[in-house]
DNA sequence: GTTAACGTCCAA
DNA sequence: TTGGACGTTAAC
């Protein structure tokens, strides 16, 4: 298999496995494993040698809902990939997965969990000191499996690595220090994160990256720092500087931590061959990384990207903007050599991260720790790594600290996105690996310089191959005018023009297209690139992104689920370094956030995590646009996601079926969706997807949509469950109804007029197809168009003639009729239309052949 | 005992 | 590599 095992795993398999467990099955079933590994404690000296999860010591207890979350409290959606399953649902109930929309957040241990030192359950419910809950409650290891109380543990003087991402989860002192973290810690977030597997900053992708060696750093280093948040909120065990060396776990040594022990190859290999394996894989997919061509689109969304990395970046920095909490950490790792070693070499490798303060700071501990042979490997791996400077905003604004305590520290709407493909990561996972597994002494300085000259190279390589500028957002928001201009209709995609619609300023785009008469596919392709499809909503190229580049793998969806954003509310307040609050309260801060643009947004997003999460109200990003984006990336869509918007323009991008399926199951509350130039195959994502809300749907210059396409997006869903036969199409709430430039007839339109009873704004303009039998359809007795129809858009219809004006006659509520530079219809219809009209409604004419009733 | 669904295997 | 299937666990 391709995923097989690794030369390390093959190694162990041969060594200890066999007595483990067969090839693939723990067939040994689930229940007598983990009661067997729960009557034992005698795990440690098979734990060190496992490589991964599924063998170690003790057997994972499956984890269950929290049904508190926001997930949990949810009903089932009846439309996922799962619901459908479910025999409640009248599926065959096979899959029992539970719906998509109900992935806890937060899955916990089962009630009979218990602390397999002790056997007694959590107790922190008793106790009232966080240090004490800690140390009283259940923590699962995510690489042994083991469940202990932190109290229970003989090895006090090592500090676990607590996942703050999962509740009573970490990484154990014995595994921790074992140095197992990387390869073995297949779920960085623990276990209970099923699915995700590829999605945005999937948590299943980065596991089997972990098992396959890739994504190792990123992983150890999210666990690093996860664990250093935690441990400074939760006072985790903390090694103390008296604790005798003979507790360390035997193949340890104070000096050395993940020093092999010479005299057992099998691990002496393995250990040296992962830590080969590291380096290798780090420049292979650093290589990897720079060459695909997706990823070098990725600077377009900068501001998006950004918030993502920054909120990264800004939980590495957090407490560092305290001078208090400075003060504290540098006590604390004056008490604890290995804490303050663990962090330097985050910090340290890690250029991006420091910040003045923050590397005078650790200068000064140097100086203290100048005697250690760490430090002095330190000092090593520091000399010549740049340390940019801190964005002005940062430098400006050290107000807040970090205020978020909860268990649900990111505010992300999916799973952690450390493994996408930020470029920009890089580098920066590079440095950020902790390298527990080197032999440290030996490879030091050697592999600080290598790492330094590593780090410029591929920001250099990133730097030459990103020809954008890195903030190029498409400049879009709210509060901002569009550039384009074509935003005719409710929300941008629909039918119904103002007199505003082609005006692109300058020339009008109908002046060139007058005589085109061609295809769809020939006006798609051959149009100048500046005289956009009815001038309408291109301002830059008329043709689509090139194909040539498929989606990033990552994003595969049906069962890959992104959790929901977090249970915890924003904090209502800003923390300030002194401990107080700020003054102004969250909805004050929100309404001046309002007036920043989307870009200043994503700058505000870098201050602290308090304003990253409020900067992502949804409020403020009721419009997210990604048009004309050539590749939709991972961050893109948990970015999207994160914010809900209610308007969301795709328009001329490369998004894949899967990306745009993925996006759709997962909001709820969109209602205006433009798709203008996607193709087909992706824009079909709306035969199997629900968007309950939609409204407006623009989907003008689709590539290869036809009347067949048509007719598979107005179907009703296939899959009717017994005596729950629902026979309405899934836009059948669409008011704004955006056709234009695609080889639509009259077979489409009898399926719009009959699936669409709210359709109030239809464009087909450039439709070449619709005629006057095509009005007649839409305007026959009988019909919801002809009454619900206030807005039709058929310029550049050429055969379209005066007769569809007398169709036109019998609609009782429309408003704005749009003949321009129909070549068969006459000044003298229009204005003859005017006045049989005025008997009952007053029109008049905006323009040539436009068609407006006058207020 | 029933129901929900987690975690894993394995065919495609 | 992915998605379907299902054994098994956890809650009730």
């Amino acid at each position: 298999m391709a995923m097989s095992l690794s030369a390390d795993d093959e190694d162990y398999d041969s060594d200890t496995a066999e007595q483990q467990r067969p090839a693939n099955r723990p067939k040994p079933k689930m229940a007598a494993t983990a009661t067997a590994s729960m009557a034992t404690t005698s795990s440690t000296a098979t734990a060190v040698k496992l490589p991964s999860n599924r063998s170690s010591s003790g057997a994972r207890r499956r984890r269950t809902r929290c049904r508190k979350c926001e997930a949990c409290v949810r009903t089932e959606c009846g439309e996922c990939h799962f619901c459908k399953d479910m025999k409640k649902f009248g599926g065959p109930g096979r899959m029992k997965q539970s719906c998509i929309m109900r992935q806890c957040i937060a899955p916990v241990l089962p009630h009979t969990a218990v602390c397999v030192v002790c056997g007694e359950a959590g107790k922190e419910d008793t106790l009232d000191d966080d240090e004490e809950k800690f140390n009283a409650m259940l923590m699962e290891c995510s690489i042994c499996n083991e469940i202990v109380h932190p109290n229970c543990l003989k090895v006090k003087d090592a500090a676990g690595v607590v996942n703050d991402e999962l509740p009573n989860c970490w990484e154990c002192p014995k595994c921790n220090y074992a140095g197992k973290t990387g390869k073995a810690c297949k779920q960085k977030r623990g276990p209970g994160f099923k699915y995700a597997s590829n999605l945005p900053g999937s948590l299943l992708r980065e596991q089997r990256g972990g098992r396959d060696g890739r994504d190792e750093a990123e992983q150890a280093a999210i666990a690093a720092a996860t664990a250093r948040r935690k441990s400074e909120r939760d006072d985790a065990p903390r090694p103390s500087p008296e604790e005798p060396v003979a507790r360390l776990p035997p193949l340890l040594t104070p000096r050395d931590l993940p020093r092999p022990r010479p005299d057992v190859p099998n691990f002496l290999r393995k250990k040296k061959k992962l830590f080969d394996d590291d380096e290798e894989e780090d420049e292979a997919s650093a290589k990897k990384k720079l060459k695909r061509p997706w990823r070098s689109e990725e600077p377009l969304i900068a501001p998006m990207k950004m918030e993502e990395e920054e909120l990264e970046e800004e939980q590495e920095e957090e407490t560092k903007l305290s001078p208090r909490l400075l003060a504290k950490k540098e006590e604390e790792t004056k008490l604890s050599p290995r804490l303050l070693t663990k962090k330097e070499e985050e910090s340290k490798l890690s250029p991006r991260l420091l910040t003045k303060k923050e590397l005078s700071s650790i200068r000064k501990q140097e100086e203290h720790e100048q005697e250690k042979d760490e430090d002095e490997e330190e000092e090593e791996e520091e000399g010549g790594l740049p340390v940019p400077a801190c964005s002005p905003m940062q430098k400006s604004l050290p107000l807040c600290v970090e205020s978020d305590t909860s268990q649900c520290s990111s505010p992300r709407a999916g799973p952690s996105s450390e493994g996408s493909e930020g470029q920009e990561r890089v580098p920066r996972a590079r440095v950020r690996r902790p390298r527990r597994r080197a032999p440290r002494r030996q490879l030091g300085a050697e592999l600080s310089k290598h790492l330094n000259l590593e780090i410029r190279r591929t920001e250099l390589s990133l730097a030459n191959e990103n020809q954008q500028p890195l903030q190029s957002e498409p400049e879009d928001s709210e509060n901002e005018e569009p550039k384009r201009s074509f935003r005719n209709g409710a929300a941008g995609g629909g039918a119904g023009p103002g007199p505003e619609v082609g005006g692109v300023g300058g020339e009008r785009p109908h002046l060139r297209a007058r005589e085109m008469n061609g295809t769809a596919w020939e006006l798609r392709h051959f149009y100048p690139s500046h005289i956009t499809p009815l001038g309408l909503n291109r301002s830059s190229p008329t043709l689509r992104p090139p194909p040539t580049r498929s989606p990033p793998k990552c994003v595969q969806m049906e069962r890959h689920v992104i959790r929901p954003p977090p249970i915890c509310p924003p904090p209502d307040r800003l923390p300030l370094a002194d401990g107080r609050s700020h003054v102004a309260q969250r909805e004050l801060w929100l309404a001046i956030f309002s007036y920043l643009s989307h870009r200043e947004l994503c700058v505000c997003m870098r201050v602290c995590r308090t304003w990253n999460r409020w900067c992502c109200d949804k409020r403020l990003w009721t419009r997210v646009d990604l048009s004309r984006c050539k590749s939709i990336t991972p961050l893109m869509l948990s970015g999207v996601i994160r914010r809900q918007p209610v308007t969301l323009d795709l328009s001329w991008t490369n998004i894949s079926k899967k990306q745009l399926s993925w996006l759709l199951n997962r909001l709820p509350g969109l209602r205006v969706l433009l798709l203008s130039g996607c193709s087909w195959v992706a824009v079909s994502a709306l035969c199997t997807s629900t968007c309950p809300l939609l409204r407006t749907l623009d989907l003008q210059w689709v590539e290869g949509l036809k009347d067949p396409q048509i007719r598979d997006l107005l179907s009703p869903p296939t899959d009717n469950r017994p005596g729950q036969i629902d026979t309405r199409s899934k836009l059948r709430n669409v008011l704004d109804l955006c056709l234009a430039g695609l080889d639509v007839t009259d077979g489409s339109l009898r399926l719009i007029i009959k699936n669409m009873p709210l359709l109030a704004r239809l464009n087909l303009s450039y439709c070449n197809h619709v005629n006057d039998q095509s009005v007649n359809l839409l305007t026959a007795a009988g019909t919801t168009t002809r009454d619900s129809l206030t807005h039709i858009n058929l310029s550049v219809c050429n055969r379209v003639t005066d007769q569809s004006l007398s169709y036109f006659k019998r609609c009782a509520n429309i408003c704005c009729i749009d003949l321009r530079y129909c070549k068969q219809v006459s000044q003298q219809a229009c204005e003859r239309f005017i006045a049989e009209m005025s008997v009952s409604v007053s029109f008049g004419l905006r323009e040539d052949k436009l068609l407006q009733k006058l207020c």
